[in-house]
DNA sequence: TTTGCCGGATTGTCGGACAATCTAACCGCC
DNA sequence: GGCGGTTAGATTGTCCGACAATCCGGCAAA
């Protein structure tokens, strides 16, 4: 009341308003985190100790404590003790792809910066790419082409592949940028080898140009059969009937 | 009391371990609102009242609210109630270039993206700026050659300039997998001003041939500049004395 | 209509409590 | 002496109740 108003008063010091105490405590320790005064893999302590250590309630801390275990900062192990961790990146892709259904980008973003990405992916893979990941790769396509007429598998296969040209491209900046897009091109993928006839052996085919411009380290074709891939699934979209300039459905949430 | 007895009696089907009351409340409330039934703007209503839903404790109520506000699904406004959001993606870009910086990218990594998204991106703007983003641009360019000499200033604009750039590709997606190195690439910019003289001149005839080319609507030479200034950076950096494989610093963390 | 004030509602924080579970020290047995 | 089982202690998940600060909505006064 009198507070309120004399407070109000020299209105340029309010600096907005002192935060709460449970976010104080998490940026304390985010802090610490990042400047790598508490470095991965080292005990975070207790909830009591971290109580003593701020001086506030335990409920306090815990609503702090929350905050960091949700960014991935922190981690209780089985018996639930802290642990100071490094952010482990699916837990980002899936708030990224989280937050483009959310924002209901269209089918068309996602094909641009889908074919961007595969291109660069491709490129990388071609030049980093290790013979037990080219192994890894062929196995994938053999396994595709024994399940040739199951879209549900032959899809889910699609999306292993892709992954696993991600990790050969050894690049994580480009599979961080990548991955939530790709996800969400790959959950419609199904649709489309259900409506095209002949989408399952022109994605299997693809795959197999793929893996021999990888293991012959020819960037071009890399990235020539990238290009073709890619637009393969955007017209087999088109022909299935679906209009590019749709936002996404959130259906493509549920995946994960 | 009860209600936790109950609910523990069929320990048959408890799988794994079941989550804990406060992840619950979270997974639920974010069921709603991906789902639909909760639409950003609408109030979630107070503790009191999701106390009562859940039948849990208002501690664990808040224990769990923190993680959904944590992801941007709802916010508290001056008031302090909680309202449905949709995330806001300056979130996402810092919590991915974080993680960038925990897990010890190398510049090299961060290039190879860099390079790939500033095409894409640059492709995209050329194709669908309007009159007043290449406005905003050549304001940002004029703004630039003004302060041709700070280092610091150049960086500063050089970044909004970037962000002009991301903002006329209306690619949500583009923007979200690009801003988190970008501005990680963007922060090394400054060492490369100060350590090799002709690069703010460099600098800002490269953005003036890429609105050039956005003006022109002319594709290639989009490409062919966003390559050239993406590959200025590269060579700046290395001859600054940097090493490319070399894991970028944490100190890239403070600058937000 | 505007201003000021007041009571009710809501949040931030606190203290304390208890069952479940995990840890670690202890003990008896081979 | 080493080993498995037992028990006391520590720690977490959840609950209860409480209080000051703040916000909101309405009512009375100007």
């Amino acid at each position: 009341m009198t507070t309120q108003a004399l407070m109000k008063s020299p209105p340029k010091f309010r600096r907005a308003a002192s935060s709460p105490a449970y976010r104080r405590v998490a940026e304390a320790v985010e802090r610490d985190i990042l400047a790598g005064r508490l470095k991965a893999g080292e005990p975070l302590g207790t909830e009591a100790a971290l109580v003593a250590q701020f001086g506030v309630n335990r409920s306090t801390v815990r609503e702090g404590i929350r905050l960091l275990e949700h960014s991935g900062l922190v981690r209780r192990d089985a018996s639930r003790r802290l642990w100071v961790e490094l952010p482990r990146t699916e837990r980002l892709v899936s708030s990224v792809r989280r937050a483009l259904v959310l924002h209901e980008v269209t089918f068309r973003e996602l094909y641009d910066a889908a074919l961007a990405l595969q291109l660069a992916t491709v490129e990388a893979a071609v030049q980093h790419a290790t013979p037990a990941e080219i192994d890894a790769l062929e196995r994938n396509i053999e396994r595709t082409e024994a399940k040739l007429g199951d879209p549900a598998e032959v899809a889910h296969l699609d999306g292993q592949f892709h992954e696993l040209i991600g990790g050969a491209s050894h690049n994580r900046v480009l599979q961080l940028a990548r991955e939530p897009s790709e996800l969400l091109v790959i959950s419609s993928t199904e649709l489309v080898l259900r409506k095209v006839p002949e989408a399952p052996a022109r994605l299997v085919h693809a795959h197999r140009m793929y893996v021999d411009a990888i293991r012959r380290r020819d960037r071009e074709a890399g990235r020539l059969w990238a290009r073709r891939h890619v637009e393969d699934w955007r017209r087999g979209f088109v022909r299935a009937g679906e209009d590019l300039d749709r936002p996404i459905d959130r259906i493509y949430l549920e995946s994960s």
